[in-house]
DNA sequence: AATGACGTTTTTTTT
DNA sequence: AAACGTCATT
């Protein structure tokens, strides 16, 4: 595609911007190319701008990947643009919650629950969180849900009865009272969970489309959506559910083109809500939709093309689109390219599979046509299963082989030994464990750097388990003992035992332990220190297990040269030269139906969901796995089975069976053909790296700080007044929208601004009081110094993005941009904390907010402001400066190079640096040292 | 038709 | 910190 020839249908889809479309896009069609260039064709025509484009894909992945193609596509054939930030890109979730968070000023001060989080709420809290209260109905018995056992049923029933489509006459009504009594807490506690944040987007859409008496911020939205919303793309449309379908219609309600991209083949997702229906009926829903059919594979081989053929023809016609795959590619199929190979026992498969990955080593292939031949590498293997639990054997033998891998998908973060003796520091607080099985689980991690240490790590633990020793609760904080208890080790990373590698991997669990404690602590930071920490173990032990996945080194920026295991669901929409199937045995692949209690229909009865069989899963559901699991192959598929041991466990799977009939299929293998072998080597991809303003703030502060944070996860403790910054800056957001509505604050609506805003959830009451009176006054002083500046307002809280080099980009927020009576333009950053830092690295923060008002507008700001909003605090105004802003360019540049090496060093004299307080422990003692 | 062993998935969504 | 449905076997 790098010759930019399109398909008539290609062609079709890119030139059409008029239609509403609904493109059918086969797997390997080019889909996200086309539509890069459709994007880059609606921007061209006159009147458009990119603030009229909503393009939704399924992730995050996928719209990092769409928004760089436009920017390329952009960048060659209409050259520079400007406002690109405008256009949103990205998940559903993500538009619900800008939304929301842009023009409803109640949900400003809101937090994002994620699954643990909300789980562990819903646990805390199990009877006001509806959990308990709520029943399920077991052959004709009615029984309550139980706290933990049942708390994930529970959720998915929450979010079925949410985002469905659903008959509440035919839904008991204790499930309903449940579910109100969850929203009730939710608005209590101001979180959004994943569902909810859908489904207040929608709400509110709805209610500005409906009515007429509407506040300043309603209007604004409802004007928004019918004047600037013009061009709405879902990609990935086949796994759209009811929620995310009526927000689309929401988006399209004044009549913004529409359209659709997808494969009703590939909906993998039907378990989780995906309506196929969605795409199968879309042309009957929408007036005059021209259907384009992106027929053409480019990926694969014939014999894989055609395979995937059979494979989507196992499915019943009337359940999918009639549609045809062509094979297109320039990748040639040999006899033996494909195989369906049987063995005796899951070692024997394994241990074929690591062959034969090895055999694959530096054969010669063309990822372009026209392009000289690679030697295949490591990276270009994929093994798939329907479930990574099956990979035990296969994970075993590439170990054994000294084959680097990455599995992803499996929660084996607790296995490790390094987190068990992390856990053991909770079980001896506790007492569950005795100081010596403690010392036998830190020898057995092989983590004690210096064991005349040990004592004072006993002394920390000894003395956070002494809770009678302050009646503040804030100071029994979880997270500050771990990273106390590390100090008191003296571990980090320069002092972990062994090489560089096994350094950096060690780090990243300890890391990742990190970020289960922030997870706990979000949810039961005020609870009695003595109940918190034995609810903490119980997490540990019972819950964190099933949850956290084990770090690899896929987890920075730098791709790894590995075999990739992966289940089928994670492959999707991925490629691989050579895939194996293996496991392919009945029961496993199609799974076969699955016992216990299930949300249909033991909490909502069957015939109270639209088409709520789907939920369920079927025989066809796992077909159309299959078919994404087969069409991943560009040129080499194996496909395996052994038998089990155990009864039930002998049968080779049907689609085993499907495939050794293929007559483009050998069942037996021959050897790969006798060529040349090359130089083995990766298929270079340059990971694009998109920063936030303030991640870029720690990379220039300290490079290293930053891989504590965003690499390793490392958080910082949970400081008792957090939320007051961003209740200020929320407050000031208000009244600054408000005025660009035309509707002036006054003074007299501080403290009812304040009372909107300021959520300090971790704050004692007594704090919570200070902070409040400290913030009424802030915004008080704001409104004797400003006030009269509001109406020269330009834009409040601005989205903005630049991209600095090919493939890097920095976003942020502008908090507000004004006009100043001296006619010139100001950008200005709130602060809210007399915090001292460096001088240049706010210099270089105003470079980047300078830039990317030009980026936006096109045009350069006369002034930047640091408006201090602390009594006593310093502001700056400081003149837009042309070589800072070339300067800082390169700086971005620069440090964008070391994340892809993966190299981040510290400069810093940590000692003496109070910014640093809260990791410090964890920093190198030696770099900087010289430094007076 | 009745019994008992067996296994119990998949995973995205925010700063 | 459990109990259920499914499937193979009899």
């Amino acid at each position: 595609m790098s010759a930019l020839t399109f398909t008539a249908s290609q062609e079709a889809a890119i030139d059409d911007v008029d239609s509403t479309l609904q493109l059918i896009a086969c797997a390997g069609s080019g889909k996200t190319q086309v539509l890069a260039q459709r994007i880059a064709r609606i921007l061209a025509q006159p009147g458009v701008r990119p603030g009229n484009v909503i393009a939704f894909t399924f992730t995050e992945k996928a719209a990092a990947e769409l928004k760089e193609r436009v920017h390329s596509v952009v960048r060659s054939e209409i050259g520079e643009a400007t406002g690109l930030a405008e256009m949103f890109i990205g998940t559903m979730h993500g538009y619900c919650l800008d939304l929301l968070q842009t023009y409803v000023p109640e949900t400003f001060k809101y937090g994002v629950l994620t699954d643990i989080t909300q789980q562990l709420l819903i646990d805390r809290e199990s009877r006001r969180s509806g959990l308990t209260t709520c029943t399920k109905m077991v052959q004709g018995v009615e029984t309550p849900l139980k706290r933990y056992l049942d708390t994930r049923t529970y959720r998915t029933a929450l979010s079925v009865l949410q985002e469905d489509d659903v008959d509440f006459s035919r839904v008991r009504d204790v499930v309903i009272e449940s579910l109100g009594s969850y929203r009730e807490l939710l608005d209590y506690r101001k979180y959004f969970d994943y569902t909810s944040m859908m489904v207040d987007a929608v709400e509110f859409l709805k209610r500005v489309q409906q009515q007429d008496d509407l506040t300043s911020s309603e209007r604004v939205l409802r004007d928004h959506v019918r004047d600037e919303v013009r061009y709405v793309i879902v990609d990935e449309y086949q796994d759209v559910n009811p929620i995310q379908e009526r927000l689309v219609e929401r988006l399209v309600h004044y009549g913004a083109n529409l359209c659709v991209v997808g494969d009703d083949d590939q909906t993998i997702y039907q378990w989780r809500g995906s309506e196929v229906s969605n795409i199968i009926t879309f042309a009957n829903r929408y007036a005059d939709v021209r259907t384009i059919e992106l027929a053409e594979n480019f990926r694969s081989s014939k014999g894989v093309v055609e395979l995937g053929r059979t494979v989507a023809q196992r499915l019943n016609s009337s359940e999918r689109l009639s549609k045809k795959m062509l094979y297109a590619s320039h990748q040639e199929w040999h006899r033996g390219d494909l195989l369906a190979l049987q063995f005796g026992d899951v070692h024997e498969e394994a241990e074929w599979i690591a062959q034969r990955i090895l055999d694959l080593q530096g054969m010669p292939f063309v990822d372009k046509p026209g392009a000289a031949p690679r030697g295949l590498s490591w990276s270009d293997c994929a093994v798939l299963f329907r479930s990574v639990k099956d990979a035990d054997a296969v994970v075993d033998e590439l170990k054994r082989r000294k084959i680097p891998f990455i599995i992803k998908g499996l929660a084996r973060l607790f296995d490790a030994a390094e987190i068990q003796a992390c856990v053991g520091l909770f079980e001896y607080m506790m007492g569950e464990i005795s100081a010596s099985d403690l010392r036998a689980r830190w020898d057995l991690a092989a983590l004690i750097p210096d064991a005349s240490r040990w004592a004072k790590l006993i002394a920390v633990l000894d003395d956070g388990a002494d809770f009678g020793k302050s009646d503040r609760w804030g100071t029994y904080n979880i997270q500050r003992l771990y990273l106390k208890a590390l100090e008191a080790l003296g571990l980090r990373e320069e002092t972990v035992p062994g090489d560089a590698r096994r350094r950096e991997l060690v780090m990243y669990q300890l890391g990742k332990f990190s970020q289960a404690i922030s997870d706990f602590e979000a949810i039961h930071f005020s609870s009695a220190p003595d109940r918190k920490y034995e609810a903490f173990v119980k997490f540990l032990q019972f819950q964190a297990p099933g949850v956290y996945e084990e770090s690899d080194e896929d987890a920075g920026y730098v791709q790894p040269d590995a075999v990739v295991i992966s289940t089928v669901h994670r492959a999707k929409g991925l490629q691989w030269p050579a895939v194996f199937i293996p496991f392919l045995r009945q029961g496993r692949f199609p799974m076969r139906g699955m016992g216990g209690v299930q949300v249909i229909p033991h909490i909502i009865a069957e015939d109270a969901v639209a088409n709520g069989a789907r939920y369920k899963g079927g025989i066809s559901d796992e077909t159309r796995l299959f078919y994404v699991a087969v069409t991943r192959a560009q040129k080499y598929l194996y496909v395996s089975y052994a038998p089990g041991e155990k009864r039930g466990q002998g049968k080779a799977s049907e689609f085993y069976l499907h495939c050794t009939a293929s007559s483009w299929m050998s069942t037996s293998d021959e050897g790969l053909p006798d060529a040349e072998r090359l130089e083995p080597t990766p298929k270079l991809e340059t990971p694009n790296i998109a920063i936030s303003f303030s991640e870029l703030k720690y990379l220039f502060d300290c490079p290293y700080q930053f891989k504590l944070r965003f690499m390793y996860g490392f958080n910082p403790p949970i400081h008792e007044a957090l939320g007051y910054g961003k209740g200020l800056h929320d407050a000031l957001a208000e009244m600054h929208k408000r005025a660009l509505a035309g509707d002036v604050p006054s003074s007299d609506e501080a403290e009812a601004l304040v009372d909107r805003h300021l959520h300090t959830p971790y704050a004692y009451p007594a704090l919570r009081e200070q902070l409040h009176r400290a913030a009424v006054e802030a915004i008080d002083r704001y409104f004797d110094r400003h006030g009269g500046d509001l109406t020269l307002t330009i834009h409040s809280e601005k989205q903005i993005s630049v991209d600095i080099a090919p493939g890097v980009s920095v976003s942020g927020r502008i908090d507000l941009i004004k006009s100043l009576e001296t006619d010139e333009t100001a950008i200005v950053d709130f602060k809210s904390t007399a915090r001292s830092q460096d001088e240049d690295v706010t210099r270089d923060q105003l470079a980047i907010y300078a830039l990317g008002y030009e980026e936006l507008s096109g045009a350069s700001a006369d002034r930047i402001q640091i408006l201090n909003l602390d009594d006593q605090g310093k502001s700056t105004n400081d003149p837009v400066d042309p070589s800072l802003i070339a300067g800082i360019k390169q700086k971005v540049a620069s440090v964008a190079d070391d994340i892809r090496a993966n190299h981040f060093v510290c400069m810093h004299d940590h000692s003496a640096d109070g910014a640093f307080d809260d990791l410090v422990g964890l920093m190198p003692t030696g770099a900087g040292a010289g430094k007076s």
